[in-house]
RNA sequence: GCGAUUGUGGUGAAGUGGUUAACACAUCUGGCUGUGAACCAGACACGCGUGAGUUCGAUUCUCAUCAAUCGCCCCA
């Protein structure tokens, strides 16, 4: 019987592995910068959590989640994103008491039932942050700013972030109605999607990929003449801070997000590689504000992003294949089999008390075949040990860069390594 | 959920309705039982995604199924 791996979902072993824990540590000391704190969530909640916060009219929630019946009977589904479980851990520590506004980030699997393309998974990584219970433009700015910032020092040379706002529920109200009144009359010569749309969520009407639609949408109301005076100055305040601090941006007036749960700001970031990769948002986010209240909490805005790290991930490696550091072995002791493999054993051991990352093979043999293993094994150096070597406590040293190879005296290795070691890294 | 393309060893890849499925790289063994190379000899697909059917016979034909890639939808 051969069991296959589920569709949509990935293994990742060796380099690969590591570059997503690299990803997420760099993303994690970012946020931390930004006064972030960890929070960790279960990976399941009851179904409601999500039909609630994201919206039942969403996609994802909608076709999109793993639920399931666990066996007493509760209706559970698997997160199909992180800040509806945010918001519910919020309200049931009733941290919403401490000093606002909360600022957490996290990083953990969710949840899609979709159709598997490049960069897409039906389980995959998101890296987020949730700023909430404080009202305000330069937080919205400043979570902007922490995403925008991140991708550069993650190492994609310039970021696309498109960004827009979708005003008030005030505003937002009026401008539906207009939209509704608008599309009416071409209603039925519109696509299937649309026409689904003109009923679910007249926004995202303004996302329609037909030609034809387009040319419907090109004079259909703007969303800035619906909006409130509060709506547009807190807009433009938030575009004010971008300016000052240099951040490219594009306003995107057709940036509708789907999950039902935004107002004010949104925004999202992209990256198309030379190459022509595009694998669609890297990231998004925008305000929110009545999430917490909807979940059982008091009413606060709040501000919100995530990234998926599977789509840093493979853009990084198209921008710049050798972009991470490779597992390596800083030592590799080789030895001539028999009793020389117990030998080689201890001070293997003891050169890893030292801190030192040491490998090698217990299997008998030859030297040829030990050095080969080492330098596929990405090892710096090999020490040798053989019988000589255990009886004058000297050991063969081999640079496996350079092929030079000296005698150091059992003493003098931890030294002569760390020296050695200390090298290599400067260079690289 | 819809449409298109694809599916041969660890990897890249050729090929055919019929005895041993090319070739290359990688790996392993021996020649060389203390130094990463080269060379020489040899090994390496329980069988061509999985299942069923057609056939005297299928990896090659048909159907189903699964998966990957791309587009739509949606999103990270």
């Amino acid at each position: 019987m051969n069991y296959q791996i589920q569709r949509g979902t990935y293994d990742a072993y060796g380099d690969d592995a590591m570059n997503m824990k690299k990803i997420e540590e760099t993303l994690s000391a970012i946020a931390l910068t930004y006064g972030y704190v960890p929070i960790h969530i279960p990976t399941y909640e009851q179904t409601e959590l999500f039909t609630r916060s994201v919206g039942e009219s969403s996609d994802i929630v909608n076709k999109e989640m793993f639920s399931f019946v666990d066996k007493g009977g509760r209706n559970i589904s698997l997160r199909p994103e992180m800040t509806a479980g945010v918001m519910r851990a919020i309200v049931t520590n009733k941290l919403y008491a401490q000093d606002l506004p909360l600022k957490f980030f996290y990083c953990g699997n969710v949840f899609r039932y979709e159709r598997p393309q490049a960069g897409r998974y039906r389980e995959f990584t998101q890296f987020g942050v949730e700023c909430v219970g404080v009202s305000s433009y330069y937080l919205d700015a400043e979570a902007i700013m922490l995403g925008y910032n991140s991708l550069l020092m993650l190492g994609f040379p310039k970021v696309i972030l498109k960004i827009n706002t979708i005003g008030d529920s005030l505003s937002r109200e009026n401008y539906k109605a207009a939209l509704k009144e608008y599309f009416k009359p071409y209603k039925n010569t519109m696509c299937e999607d649309c026409q689904r749309r003109y009923d679910t969520n007249v926004l995202r009407i303004l996302d329609c990929k037909s030609e034809e639609d387009q040319k419907i949408i090109a004079n259909a109301p703007k969303i800035e003449n619906y909006l409130t005076d509060s709506a547009k100055e807190y807009f433009q305040k938030i575009i004010k801070i971008l300016d000052e601090c240099q951040i490219e941006y594009e306003i995107d007036p057709n940036l509708v997000r789907g999950l039902d749960y935004y107002s004010q700001v949104v925004f999202e970031y992209h990256f198309v590689s030379d190459q022509g990769v595009n694998l669609g948002a890297l990231g998004g986010g925008g305000h929110y504000d009545n999430l917490l209240h909807d979940v059982g909490g008091p009413s606060l805005s709040s501000v919100g992003l995530a990234f998926g790290l599977e789509r840093i991930n493979t853009l990084l490696k198209e921008i710049d294949p050798d972009c991470y550091e490779k597992t390596t072995v800083d030592i590799f002791v080789v030895h001539m089999g028999n009793e020389t493999i117990e030998h080689a054993f201890y001070l293997a051991s003891s050169l890893r008390n030292e801190g030192f990352t040491v490998d090698l093979t217990y299997e008998n043999k030859n030297i040829g075949a030990q050095l080969k293993l080492a330098t596929r094994k990405k090892a710096s150096f090999a020490l040798i040990v053989g019988e000589n070597e255990i009886k004058e406590h000297t050991y063969g040293v081999k640079n496996l860069l350079t092929q030079e190879q000296v005698n150091v005296a059992y003493e003098d290795l931890v030294d002569y390594f760390d020296e050695h070691l200390m090298e290599e890294h400067h260079e690289g």
